[in-house]
DNA sequence: TAGTGGTCTAGACCACCGG
DNA sequence: CGGTGGTCTAGACCACTAT
């Protein structure tokens, strides 16, 4: 006999993905148990919860214990983005990365930082506004807000030297994190800064940080015009 | 004696992400292997494993055979989004969802066009603009090119009914996708479709999609002004 | 309460790749 | 080549939840 070659989670998982687009299951409906599909594709059960597993992180199927597998009603593209330490982006798209600190100053959070951070009364902060430049050019433009409370070492920070960006990233690590992307009109000042036009269309990735219920920071990253952010599934 | 509870794999990736966090493994710095790890923490193998899948997939660690497990050198924040059918976007914050076709034609796709469906020679495609309104507002505005080659069903298909975002999810599987995220100033035509103000700030979000090689569509789905896309980690 | 997925274990073999 | 992570197996028990 020729021994069959050994099943891999990567082919069950193909396999259902399969079944799942030529329709043999559609959309809200359920799969077979596991232990079923085990022992018609002869694996072991946990090889197909592997695959499972799989299937559920890219957002294919749903999973509940007694409930089953089942085909997700609501077919969503689940991406991926990494983004890294502005520094680490300039450089490894090649450019020359230049750094300067524009204003750093202690004053009352106003209540758009306050909405941020979800806190409601009111509460003093650092404010950083500081320029990222890749080859002499502004690359990104940071308004960031940090908390005293929860970190305090920022009074004693050369922030002319480094980036708070870099020295938070690698010092206060958090454990919530909230992300927001749209697009703002540039004001005169963020043109100038930005060396761009006014009314000009930025796009803005705004980041909170939270250790537990405390936050952290609260950033906007205001890119120049022509900024893309791009993943691949 | 106290049976010493049983390890779980989130206890074991919670342990490696604080001892990172505490700063006893920097960045680039090489963990013990994954059968030491088990043995210190009287566990299986396959469990630091599986928290070790864990810890990769969210960007912490990266790990190599016989190279070992390592801090990444570069800390990245590693963010997943869900972009559901504009439909389902829609009815889930509560509003009435509504749809318009406003023009469909058979073209010759643009350089842009091409560029983003990564084929070089000309190729004739079907465009398709139609409006996503909420509650009878518009709210995305959709600039699509279809691939004849790889979807003949669009010749026949009513677009006045079914939006091609809805037809497409549940009829064409795609292999792979490209989304980019950017920002760009509203003109005339597009101010007016979106009932705002030309020169306003709009959030992009451009989706190609292909079966192996093939290309099925490219999609620009213009937001209208205060869009924001949010996750949380 | 019973059915289903989630996890742990111990052991085995394989695949990759650094020295 | 040898060390390390990746995976498969078979079996067991647990945790959640639909019915």
């Amino acid at each position: 006999m020729t021994p069959t070659n050994r099943i891999s989670w990567k082919d069950v998982r193909d396999e259902i993905h399969e079944a799942i687009l030529t329709g043999r299951y559609g959309p809200g409906d359920r799969l077979p148990r596991d232990a079923d599909i085990a022992v018609q594709l002869n694996c072991a059960r946990s090889t197909v919860q592997r695959a499972m597993q799989d299937l559920t992180d890219s957002g294919l199927v749903e999973r509940r214990r007694k409930g089953g597998t089942r085909v997700r009603p609501d077919p969503v593209t689940r991406a991926t983005f990494d983004i890294p330490v502005t520094r680490r982006e300039i450089e490894q798209k090649g450019g020359r990365y230049g750094y300067q600190l524009i204003h750093s100053a202690e004053k009352d959070a106003p209540r758009g930082v306050l909405a941020a951070c979800e806190i409601s009364s009111p509460c003093r902060m650092q404010q950083i506004e500081a320029l990222h430049l890749s080859d002499g050019q502004p690359y990104i433009l940071e308004d960031r807000w940090v908390s005293f409370e929860t970190v305090p070492e920022i009074r004693d920070l050369d922030l002319t030297r480094q980036s708070a960006n870099e020295w938070l990233v690698t010092n206060k690590p958090y454990s919530r994190c909230d992300l927001r992307f749209y697009a703002i009109s540039a004001d005169d000042r963020t043109a100038e800064l930005l060396n761009t036009v006014p009314g000009a269309a930025l796009f803005v990735i705004e980041r909170t940080t939270w250790l537990d219920a405390a936050p952290i920071t609260t950033v906007k990253a205001i890119t120049t015009p022509g900024y893309h952010l791009l993943t691949t599934i």
